[in-house]
Formats: C-alpha cells, structure tokens, sequence
DNA sequence: TGTACATCAGTGAACGCGCGTTCACTGATGTAC
DNA sequence: TGTACATCAGTGAACGCGCGTTCACTGATGTAC
C-alpha cells in the first residue's frame, strides 16, 4: 500500500482495466466509481488523483479496451478470417462481454456518447474493417471491403442478438448459422477471386 | 384536463408511447420520471396512478415498441424482402432511434435487463427471424432460416455501427455496402431455388 | 332532471437514497543538504 | 550514509444534486337516490 510512483502507475492501469470489464458488462453508466473504486483495493476519494473525471475514466477504458481487442486479432500471428469468426461468435465470448468487442457490448451507449468518444470508436470501427478487408482476400478490389462490412456487421448484430435472447437454444442456433454463412461467403468469394484469369474456368468446373 | 376514465386511458397510452420513443433515444435509464410526465403534459405525481413503478412502465412500453415494429412491417402489406432492408438501412432509420428497431437501439441494454424483459424480447426476434424466413423464398428448407438469421443479424450490427459512427461518410458506406450485399444474397438463393428441378440450368444460363 | 356524495386522476411538495465530487488529513516516498 | 522536509497517493467523511417514490390534498367524474 505504498505511495511511491510505480504503485500509482500499477493502479491507474488495474482501475482503467477493471472499468473496461465492467462498463462493457454493466453499460456506460452500469457502475459507480465507489464500486470501482473498492474493486481494484481502493477508496473513493482517490480516484481524482488519477482522473479528472467519471467521464475521463470512461474515455481511458474504452480506449483501452478497444486496443485490447485490436492487439489481441493480431497477437495471434495472422489470424485466418475463419479464425476470427469462430472466436468472435463462440459462446465464450458471448458469456465474457467484459472481455470482448466493445461494439457488440456497448453500440447503444457509444451513439449516445460525446463526439470525442465516438471518434475513438470511428476510427477503430475503421481499422476492423481494414483489417477484415484485408483478411478476406488478397485482391484490394471493392468486394473484399464489402465482404468486410457485411461481416463485421452480422458478427456485431448476431453477438447482440444472441446476448439479448433468453433462450439457450436460440442463442447457439444465431451463432452458429450466422458463423455458418459467413464461411461459406468467404469461401464462396475466394474461389471466384483464385479463377480470376479466365471466368469461365469456373463454369466448367 | 379532465379526470374521465378516457381521458386517463389516453394519457396511460400517451405516457407509453413517449417512453418507448425516449427509451430508444436514451437507453432504459437514460430518462426520468419527471421529465417524461411533462412530456406527456402531466406531473410527476400522478405517475403511480398508472404504473406500479419504473420497470413497470419500462416493460410496457417496451411490449408496445416490440409491437410497433411488427406491426409496421406486416401492415406494408406484403412486404418484401428487398424492400424490409432497404426501410431498415436507410438513413431514416439511422437518424431516428426513437421510432426505430428496438433491439438496434437496445441490444446491449436487454442482454442486462431482468428475466420478464428477455423473455419479451426472445419472442419477438423469434417471430422476426420467422418473418423473414417466410419472405426469403417459398422453400421451407433450412437455408431459408440460415438467410433471415444472417440477414437479421445483419439488419441490427449494420444498423448499431452506423450510427455508432462519427464519420457521415463511413456510416452511410456501411448502410449501402450491407443493404446491396445482403440484396445480391438474396437474389443468388432465389435463382438456385427457382431452378431447382434441374441444377444443371445454372450452368447452361 | 336534479342533488349529495364517493371515487380517483392529477398536483406539487417532500423524502430518502445513491452517486459524483470535494476536502481536510495521513503517512510513505523521494529529494535536498 | 543520515536527516529534515516537501510532495502527493490514498483515506474516509461530508456535500449536493438528481431521481424514484410517497403523500396529503384538489376537484372533476360519475353514481345513487
């Protein structure tokens, strides 16, 4: 329980890691700083002395957790867009929201946030998509950035889906048909890309 | 200003109706009681004569909203396919929350919400899934039901990073790119059913 | 049809609680000599 | 290497505000005679 400068670095990190779990499972405004606060082992009353505000911590978490989410796509050494999809629809990732994409856990929130936060989250919605985009193909054509965003979106949209849905069977059944037909969207546009030089080469096939 | 039973029946609907507009714009906590009285041109207090609480109101007005929609779509008689999903992409959509698709709006809040809340929810996007089903072709086969869950999910992750976005450009770039490719999905799987005594028609075409 | 009365939708103020923020204080840290 | 001192991370209580809820009261509604 020291003063010294390393200790305050350790909880300003620990506080800002706790927050980015517990906003992305309680909402932007699911949980108060005294909760926050007694979880990373501290009192209340510190907590200006890292923050100036709730909403700079709000800012600080999000960053971080959206970078976390980036670092972990591509720590896993080029990660296969099938890949992706697997670990994004798992269960494990629809029972984590504290652990997962701020997108699907937090859409609603960010619409409503400051514009300074909503940049944030533009750019990295941004970054996804290229990311996406230059998984799904190695053409830089138009129709690898579309396959990008539809993807993007029905991971988002079936994550949240899933997530809202009381059901246990229906829940699986929307990750698993939606991680269905995304593969085989990627499979299907892969074939045509690789059959480029002539395109009746597939018809005969 | 009476104090007649329709009049109170009107009000009741009134203050429903606000709520599930405000409910969308805000989130599920994001307006008070006050404020939402005085939009309906009542105080406060008479709330109670009315709702048992809070999460009453919030609960009905979410039935209603759920219900809006539905009636929405089925009421365009005969809506179809492509026309659904160029109502729920559009800009309009976008910009208006508030009349908009409840689970576009409150995915993430439903997922924390209390078991009643899920329930409601769990059937109404079973009955969606169902809708779209029966547009996306008059075949009864699985595939039917593996296109509306894609295209619902979708319909509701495109939606939320549209307007998660900052950037007009990006976010109309995301409405357009899903709205034509879930078009072309959708005309693909039609032209494989219709031909579907012959498969070796769609080589020959 | 007219009159007395019970009901109850709506009013406006007050209550209580939670939460973000502030503040006086403590004591370890780290620096100047 | 020791010592005196300034700094400041962290404490715990208090403040102020907003919001859900309660309550005594009002007066129109609608009913019983």
């Amino acid at each position: 329980m020291g003063h010294s400068q390393l200790a305050k670095a350790q909880n300003h990190q620990r506080i800002v890691e706790i927050a980015g779990q517990r906003l992305r499972e309680t909402g932007l405004h699911g949980i108060g700083l005294a909760e926050l606060m007694k979880e990373a082992g501290l009192t209340v009353g510190g907590f200006y002395k890292h923050f100036e505000s709730r909403e700079a911590l709000v800012g600080e978490a999000l960053e971080a957790a959206l970078g976390y989410w980036q670092a972990a796509l591509q720590s896993e050494k080029g990660p296969t867009f099938a890949g992706l999809i697997d670990d994004y629809l798992s269960e494990s990732h629809r029972d984590r929201p504290g652990t997962g994409c701020v997108l699907a856990a937090l859409a609603g929130d960010i619409a409503r946030a400051d514009e300074r936060t909503r940049d944030l989250c533009t750019e990295k919605i941004r970054e996804q998509i290229e990311l996406l985009a230059g998984l799904a193909g190695g053409g830089s054509g138009k129709s690898g950035r579309a396959l990008a965003i539809l993807t993007y979106s029905a991971l988002v949209g079936a994550i949240s889906l899933a997530r809202a849905v009381n059901d246990d069977l229906l829940s699986r059944e929307i990750l698993d048909s939606v991680k269905k037909s995304l593969r085989r969207r990627e499979r299907d546009r892969k074939q045509g890309v690789r059959r480029q030089p002539g395109k009746r080469a597939q018809r005969r096939a």
